[in-house]
DNA sequence: AGCATTCTTGACGTTAACGTAAATGTAACG
DNA sequence: CGTTACATTTACGTTAACGTCAAGAATGCT
């Protein structure tokens, strides 16, 4: 097997983001890659955590929301209290989840409305030209 | 009544936002005020717009995207190649909604099986104090 | 009239999340 | 061994969405 770990350009084609975006998010904490050397060297765990990072944008959250998150999915042998306060953060969060697909449900809704409004109208202009 | 208009200061409590917010956004066209010689007043129109855009915001949208979708909103007498122009973005955006609704769904149920795995940890914790 | 309050318009500051450029290192190719 | 191709660090630049501060106007109270 291919050792199974990727170098940065492997990591940027295949989640299609540019080296400074996993470097800096090397530096805020977010992932770990390894070292051969100066090269970094990105394993399976630190692909899952992309995964979870750029699933986590587009919901919205902060990147340091997001690290938060993450700690909870990759929680290993924390202390009781450490582990407890993640564990509100992330409560947290899901009720957040829960709220903003309620009201993205209730925004689709209008928003279909609205374009069957648009269509009406559409079809209206399209038969009656000119004024 | 009272003449249907709110000041700044007004519009400012009731939404939850400052003076700077509403400046801003009518700076940017997403609120058209009237004046009574310097000063704003915001028509019920006005109000309408700012809570679609706050929640916009919270589904994630800038504010240039959020301004194209008010324009779905309240379109006039648009030409129809502008209408239909504003229609395309509108479905563009509906789709980008549906699939973050559905991404939303899936990590909605990911985040509660960490949490109950997360629940059970804890509870192991307290039982078996320490190792 | 004096003073405080609230509004206004600039204009510069701030934070997040990278972009971009410069200088340097190194691995591989011919 | 030269150079082509990526990689690295350092550091300054950029955009969005406001915050903050300064310096006037207009309004209201006493």
């Amino acid at each position: 097997m291919t050792e199974n770990v990727y170098t940065i350009r492997e990591m940027c084609d295949e989640f299609d983001v540019t080296p400074r975006t996993l470097r800096f998010y090397e530096a805020k904490e977010l992932l770990f890659p390894q070292r051969d050397g100066q090269k970094r060297l990105f394993t399976k765990r630190d692909r899952a955590r992309l995964g979870l990072i750029l699933r986590g944008k587009r919901f919205g959250f902060s990147l340091e929301e997001i690290r938060q998150l993450l700690d909870l999915y990759y929680l290993g042998d924390q202390q009781e209290t450490q582990l407890a306060k993640t564990y509100e953060v992330a409560q947290k969060h899901l009720r957040e989840m829960i709220e903003q697909r309620d009201e993205l449900n209730d925004a689709i809704d209008e928003l279909k409305e609205q374009l069957a409004w648009g269509e009406k109208r559409l079809k209206e202009l399209r038969n009656a030209p000119a004024a």
